[in-house]
Parts: structure tokens; C-alpha cells; sequence
DNA sequence: CGACTTACTGTTTTT
DNA sequence: CAGTAAGTCG
């Protein structure tokens, strides 16, 4: 992301934006007469409908896989090429930089060279920092400020902690960090929030808290993301001449993934969007899975009410998938409540059901699909495979099991390459040598490596730059002019001083790639690395190699640094043949032909946690997940669940998901494995062979028992699930258990005990061995 | 100040 | 179980 300095005026309508005089409107709409018709050929009549609205507020629900980024990329040169808008006056925002950089290419395609020109293109975070930037005065900034990550920000507030004498194991700083988040989301400045919300920490000192954090944010001259937004607003509200430049600036908004917008946002484009109207939002709310960091739903299915007129355009062909993975997705899905309702629909014939299976345990499990990978090579890539998961404990036993079958595979999401401690050092340097005030980098890296000045040192420190009202680097530079430090810690921070001073005298002299080279080496941090004798050494030293590498692409220092504060983001070149493993999470907006789900289980998939920390609206949030999840799927979608579970080295006794239960039979093939793995029942007891699992499964009256709970289904059905020739588990969906409170049972991997409860088909059983679990009957015997 | 042991705590992720 | 963070000892 290219800053333009402070110092130009970016809203004088001459601005230099266009360059020679010919601007790239002017030869944007010679090309649009060159070509112009074939801008909204192979539209479909509502994705030409959402390109052609072009005035006024327009809401695009766009469903999965329904060519959101093409209309979103066509309506952009639309504006273009029609000559409605110059490249400077379009506001797009996305969520994330890898969905702006892809807007930016599709549209480089479509138009050419002039998509370099639109320059309000990019993230939330992104615009509103570039905005910060020129207005930073107004809220008691420099425009210099430095954006905080959440290492500083959890660093900081454990400080003000340490200050105000509240108990950091009681009340930690994470908790608080997330809380002013929270707050920052919802677009609260400390004198906004709620009572009830500030007094949920420390005694009442939520708002207290978040101020004097704020204060300090102010007096580093820095801000944490959710600054950037609470700014934006502060200054927009504060100072309508500075919002009506904005106003004049921005002709037409465009909006990315609307259903992820929080209320902050959401209030930043009403303001911008309030003069001319021209907001243009497209999102899914069936694909909103992100509330549980602050979007809000909400935002998407008021659209109308808060934007009167409102033309609302539905995408509902679908270009991705089959009709059986359609079919699964939207029956899932319906069963949600809070929705705007869309039906996807696709003239594909055909396609395989998605398939439903259970095993035994996550080890069979991964056995299973590894089997699955391996069969499907023979035809197929590996890198048309992904295995999403809900959490990422659950990629370990993928992970052991590709290795050992020699199935390439990658972890896509994982640790970060910015993340990383040592890039995280590399960078306080860096920071640090470019602006000593900046106490949060010296904090980070004034001991690392060792230097002798330990805990004691750097407390006495900060406490007297609190004291003088100076930073700490300033406080050190006078404090090694006093007898008040011993003589070695004296002479080992004079020396870090004199360093920092001399690297930063270094700046636009030494060419910056090169400097960080020389700071890594002469601060004894690489040395440190190399003696370093543990497994990650190794890595971490290529990793700071890569990270020397990768500044060469930017002009200066300055700019390096701004660029990772925003785009915590590396090209990931993935371009071999391997599976990818990934959270849904992480899957959302990507395709693959054939998608495996597993991990289909209650507790797993729906969280327990989602479910305990945020009920019926947790559960819905989940619901979307799997829907996301099964829209993935081009092909084939192969959903799995296990009886048994290794969490947190705990056996688990796993129930199938309700999901599985509200996919629509006629959509599914339940498989079992028992001819392909050529068994037969291990232990048969009589009841159990007559059934296989597909048996009952389509049938209406089954399914429609299976909705309401497992309790009350028609009696006499049994569900049998098999794998690897021997029996996983048989559920009794009909009748009342046949145990009664009080028998003794027993289970494979639990042993003997005692039921204590029963309902329906499910038991509660006091175990001798591993206490009380709670199981399907059909998991135990008599004893 | 640094090496070692013990207690704890575990979703999802971007910026 | 497994990783980390804080606490204890030399």
C-alpha cells in the first residue's frame, strides 16, 4: 500500500491523481467505446441487475459460489469505463488484503493499467489509516503514529495493570485487551461504554482501565487497529468540514463481504455514505461467521430499514457446485432462523451426494480419508483436496497420517510469518532505530539477546520516563549520566544506547535492507540464534533471512514498516500438488472439487463452547460455518464423524452432530464401509446386523425424528455405523433405551460402569475407570 | 541474572 | 497431551 505524503493536498479536485493531464477516466472511457458492450456480456440477468444499479443505496446478497467478485470487479469498471467516476473517487472496501489485491487484478484485467489508479481500494484498516494520517492532529495524534500489534497492545495493558494494583492472574490483560476490542468494535470510546459493560472488569474499572490505555496510546503517539476506525468516527463526528471533503471525494461505495462489517464499520460508511447514497454492499448473511469478533449480522438484515429505497438484488445461481452439495448446503442452512432467505439453485445435472460416514475414532478417521486421497490420485491432484476442520486440534491426525502415507499436504492459516517472535524482534529494531521515543519496541528488544539488563533495569526505567513524562529511551539516555545503575548495567545500556543512536544515523544511507542485515549481526541477536541449540533455531535464522529478503521491494524503511503494520500478509506460494488442510474459517471464499468435512460431531462441530458462550445465536453462527464449509465443494463433499475422541489426551465418547441430522437425505448417501473393508460384524448381537446405516436414513419419518432429538423417532429404527470390518457404533434411533438408570454396561474404550441417566437413546454412565460420560446406548453391552 | 521445575490452560482470525 | 508461563533455586 503506496502512501502519498502528508503534505499534499489530496482533495483539491486537480490534484496530480491522474498525471498528465489526460486522466485515466478520459482514457477509460475511450476504452469503454472501444469495447465497452462486452463489460456485461455473460452476465446473468441479477448479476447484471447489480452492475446497472448504479445509483443509490443497492444491497447484493450474493450466495456461495454465485460470481460475487466478478459482479463486485465488473460494477467497479462499470463506473469506470461509463464515465460516471474517476479512478480516485471509487471507495472499495474489503475485509482482508489478499481479497484486495484480488479485486485489483480482476479489475487490472477487465480495464487494464487504470486500476492502479484507485487509490481508495483496500481494507478497512487500510483507508482508514490513510485517512488518520492526514487529519492524526485532530485526535491528539502525529501523523507519524506508529499501529500497535496485539503483542504491544497485550504489553501495554499489562503495565497499566501492574499501575493501577489489580491482580494480573484474576484479571488479565488478554481478558481487558479483548474487552476494549470488544468496545473499540462497537465503536464505544471510553466515555461511551455502557455501565454494565465497564463494570464487568477489575471492580468496576473497565472504562478507567480503557482510558488511562488510551492515554498512553496517545502519549507513544501510536493506535491499535480498532483505532483506526474509532478515530475515523471521532473525527468525522467531531468535524463535519472534515467528513463533507470526504463526501466530495467519494461518489460511489462499494462494499466486500458486508456481513462482516461490526458496528465501528458500519457507522464509518453510514457517515460516509449518508450525503450521496451511493453504497453499494455485497455479502451473504448466511456465510456471516465471524460475530464472535464483532461483526454483526445485524448490519445485513437491516440494510433496508437504514437505507430507505434500497433496491435489494439476490445472486442465486450457482456456478460451483452440484445439485446434491446445493441441496445438502441449503437444507442445512434453513434451518436457521435470522436470515434473509436465498435458495441456490444450478442448471448442473448430476453429481454425487455428499457422503456421510462414521468411524470409530480420529485415527480411523484420518486412516479413511487418506484412503480416500489416495484413490482419488490415481484420477485426480492432491491440490484439488482440502480437509477442512472446525478447530486445529483436529489437524494433527491428518498431518500424522499424510506423513506415514507420504500424502503431501499443507496447513494453510497457521502461525504467521509476521507473527513470529523473532520477525517481531527484527521489526522492534527496526522501530526502534527509526524512532527511539517508540518505548514499546525498546521494551521488546532491550534484553533481547542478553544484555544484563534485566527486569529490575528496564522497571526502574520505565518508571522514571512515567516520572519525567519523557520516553524510556530519553530516560536512559539520562539515566547512564547518574551513579543510580550498578557500573556493569550502566555500561551495557550506554552501550545499547550508543548502538541504536548509530544504526539510526545509518538510516537513508545505508540502503534499509542492508541496515537490518548490519542491526541482526552487530546487536548479537543473530549470534545469540546461531549458539542457540534448540529444534526452531534453524528456522527462525531462514526466516529472518527471508524477512532482509523481502524488504528489498520497498523504497525505504518507513515505508517497510508501515506496509507490515497493515498487511500482516505474505504471498503464499502454494504451487505444488498437495492436500490443504485448513479451518473453515480460513476456507471461506476458496473452492476445491473435493472437499472432505470431519469432525462432524457435537462438542467438535457444533463448539461447545460457541454453544455455552452465545446459545441459539452460537449455534446459528456454527450452522453457517458447516454451510461454508460444504459450499466449498465442487464435486464431491465427503462429511465424517467419530464415535471416539482423543481431546486434550482425554477419551472422548463423540454423538454424531445435529448437522448431520438436518441434511436432507435425498442429498446424502449415508455410507457404510462394511463391504469395502470386507467386514462383517465383529461381535454381532443378533439386533445389530439387520440394519445397515443407510437403511433408515432416507426415510422422511426417521429424519424428521431425528430433528427433534434423538429421543423421539419412530421405534424400531436402527442406525449402524461401521468401519474397518468392525462394529463402531449402532444407534437405537427409535424406541426408549433398553437400559434402565442403574444397569451395569459396558464400553470398548471406557470399560465398566453404571448408567446413571437416561434419555432417549442416550445414556449417562458412571465409569469405574474414567467417570461419568455421556454415550449413545448402542456403545455399551450388557455387563 | 539465568537455568530449571512446576502449574496451567487450552476455538475459530484479520487488521 | 503438550506447549507455555510463571516461580524457585543456585
Amino acid at each position: 500500500m503506496t502512501d502519498t505524503p502528508a503534505s499534499e493536498t489530496p482533495f483539491d479536485p486537480d490534484a496530480p491523481d491522474g498525471g498528465d493531464g489526460r486522466t485515466p477516466a478520459m482514457r477509460l472511457s475511450d476504452l469503454a467505446r472501444a469495447r465497452g458492450p462486452d463489460l456485461l456480456t455473460g452476465l446473468n440477468p441479477e448479476q447484471r441487475e447489480a452492475v446497472e444499479a448504479v445509483e443509490g443505496p443497492v444491497l447484493v446478497l450474493a450466495g456461495a459460489g454465485t460470481g460475487k467478485t466478478r459482479v463486485l470487479t465488473t460494477r467497479l469498471a462499470h463506473l469506470l469505463t461509463t464515465g460516471r467516476a474517476q479512478p480516485w473517487e471509487l471507495l472499495a472496501v474489503t475485509f482482508t488484503n489478499k481479497a484486495a489485491r484480488e479485486m485489483r487484478h480482476r479489475l487490472a484485467q477487465m480495464i487494464g493499467p487504470g486500476a492502479e489508479g484507485l487509490r481508495w481500494l483496500g481494507t478497512f484498516h487500510a483507508i482508514a489509516a490513510q485517512i488518520l494520517r492526514r487529519h492524526a492532529e485532530l485526535v491528539g495524534l502525529k501523523s507519524s503514529y506508529t499501529i500497535i500489534d496485539t503483542d504491544d497492545q497485550e504489553r501495554l495493558i499489562k503495565q497499566i495493570l501492574a499501575a493501577e494494583n489489580i491482580d494480573p492472574k484474576r484479571w488479565t490483560p488478554r481478558h481487558l485487551a479483548g474487552l476494549i476490542d470488544h468496545w473499540k468494535n462497537r465503536g464505544w470510546t471510553p466515555k461511551a461504554v455502557p455501565d454494565h459493560e465497564a463494570a464487568q472488569f477489575a471492580d468496576k474499572k473497565g472504562r478507567i482501565l480503557y482510558g488511562l490505555y488510551q492515554e498512553r496510546l496517545r502519549t507513544l503517539n501510536a493506535c491499535d487497529f480498532g483505532d483506526l476506525l474509532l478515530h475515523n468516527l471521532e473525527i468525522f463526528t467531531a468535524h463535519p468540514d472534515v467528513l463533507e471533503i470526504y463526501h466530495k471525494r467519494f461518489a460511489y461505495i462499494l462494499v466486500d463481504e458486508y456481513q462482516d462489517t461490526n458496528v465501528a464499520q458500519y457507522l464509518w460508511l453510514r457517515l460516509l455514505a449518508q450525503k450521496r447514497r451511493n453504497l453499494c454492499c455485497v455479502g451473504d448473511d448466511d456465510q456471516s461467521i465471524y460475530g464472535w469478533r464483532g461483526a454483526e449480522v445485524d448490519n445485513i438484515l437491516r440494510f433496508e430499514r437504514d437505507f430507505p429505497g434500497a433496491k435489494v438484488v439476490r445472486l442465486e445461481r450457482n456456478y460451483r457446485s452440484t445439485a446434491h452439495i446445493l441441496g445438502a448446503a441449503s437444507g442445512l442452512i434453513a434451518a436457521n432462523r435470522d436470515r434473509l432467505g436465498k435458495t441456490l439453485w444450478t442448471e448442473a445435472q448430476g453429481g454425487e451426494k455428499v457422503v456421510v460416514r462414521g468411524v470409530w475414532d480420529g485415527e480411523a478417521e484420518a486412516r479413511l480419508i487418506g484412503e480416500d486421497l489416495e484413490r482419488w490420485r490415481r484420477t485426480r491432484r492432491y491440490d484439488e483436496a482440502a480437509i477442512l476442520v472446525r478447530a486445529s486440534f483436529q489437524m494433527r491426525a491428518f498431518e500424522e497420517r499424510f506423513v506415514l502415507l507420504q500424502i503431501p499436504y499443507v496447513v494453510v492459516g497457521g502461525p504467521r510469518f509476521f507473527e513470529r517472535a523473532e520477525i517481531r524482534d527484527a521489526h522492534a529494531y527496526l522501530r526502534l532505530i527509526q524512532s527511539p521515543d517508540d518505548d514499546l519496541a525498546l521494551e521488546r528488544i532491550i534484553n533481547t539477546p542478553r544484555r544484563g539488563l534485566g527486569d529490575t533495569t528496564v522497571q526502574k526505567l520505565l518508571s522514571l520516563a512515567r516520572s519525567q513524562g519523557v520516553s524510556a529511551f530519553r530516560a536512559a539516555e539520562a539515566l547512564v549520566r547518574t551513579d543510580e545503575l550498578p557500573a556493569r548495567t550502566r555500561t551495557a545500556l550506554a552501550q545499547f544506547l550508543r548502538d541504536i543512536a548509530r544504526w539510526g544515523d545509518q538510516i537513508g544511507q545505508t540502503p534499509h535492507a542492508r541496515l537490518a542485515e548490519t542491526v541482526l549481526e552487530e546487536s548479537g541477536y543473530i549470534d545469540a540464534l546461531r549458539l542457540d541449540k534448540g529444534p526452531t533455531s534453524q528456522t527462525r535464522l531462514e526466516n529472518l533471512k527471508e524477512l532482509i529478503q523481502s524488504m528489498g521491494a520497498f523504497e525505504s524503511l518507513g515505508a517497510y514498516l508501515e506496509h507490515v503494520s497493515l498487511v500482516m500478509d505474505l504471498d503464499q506460494g502454494g504451487s505444488e500438488d498437495a492436500v490443504q488442510i485448513m479451518t473453515l474459517h480460513s476456507a471461506k471464499g476458496l473452492e476445491f472439487p473435493l472437499v472432505f468435512l470431519p469432525g462432524w460431531e457435537e462438542g467438535v462441530f457444533p463448539s461447545q463452547r460457541s454453544l455455552d458462550e452465545h446459545g441459539a445465536r452460537g449455534l446459528e453462527e456454527e450452522r453457517r460455518l458447516a454451510y461454508v464449509g460444504l459450499t466449498r465443494a465442487r464435486e464431491e463433499a465427503r462429511v465424517s464423524f467419530a464415535a471416539n475422541r482423543q481431546v486434550y489426551g482425554r477419551w472422548t465418547s463423540q454423538l454424531p452432530s445435529r448437522f448431520i441430522d438436518e441434511l436432507p437425505p435425498a442429498n446424502v448417501e449415508a455410507r457404510s464401509e462394511t463391504g469395502y473393508y470386507g467386514g462383517g460384524l465383529a461381535e454381532g448381537s443378533g439386533r445389530w446386523d439387520e440394519a445397515r446405516y443407510g437403511a433408515g436414513y432416507d426415510s422422511p419419518g426417521w429424519r424428521r425424528a431425528q430433528s427433534r432429538g434423538y429421543g423421539g423417532g419412530p421405534p424400531g429404527r436402527t442406525q449402524v455405523i461401521e468401519g474397518e470390518g468392525r462394529l463402531v457404533a449402532v444407534s437405537d434411533t427409535g424406541s426408549a433405551s433398553a437400559y434402565a438408570v442403574g444397569a451395569r454396561v459396558f464400553h470398548q474404550k471406557f470399560g465398566y460402569g453404571r448408567v446413571r441417566v437416561v434419555e432417549g437413546n442416550k445414556l449417562t454412565v458412571t465409569f469405574d475407570q474414567s467417570g461419568e460420560k455421556r454415550v449413545l446406548d448402542s456403545f455399551v453391552q450388557p455387563a
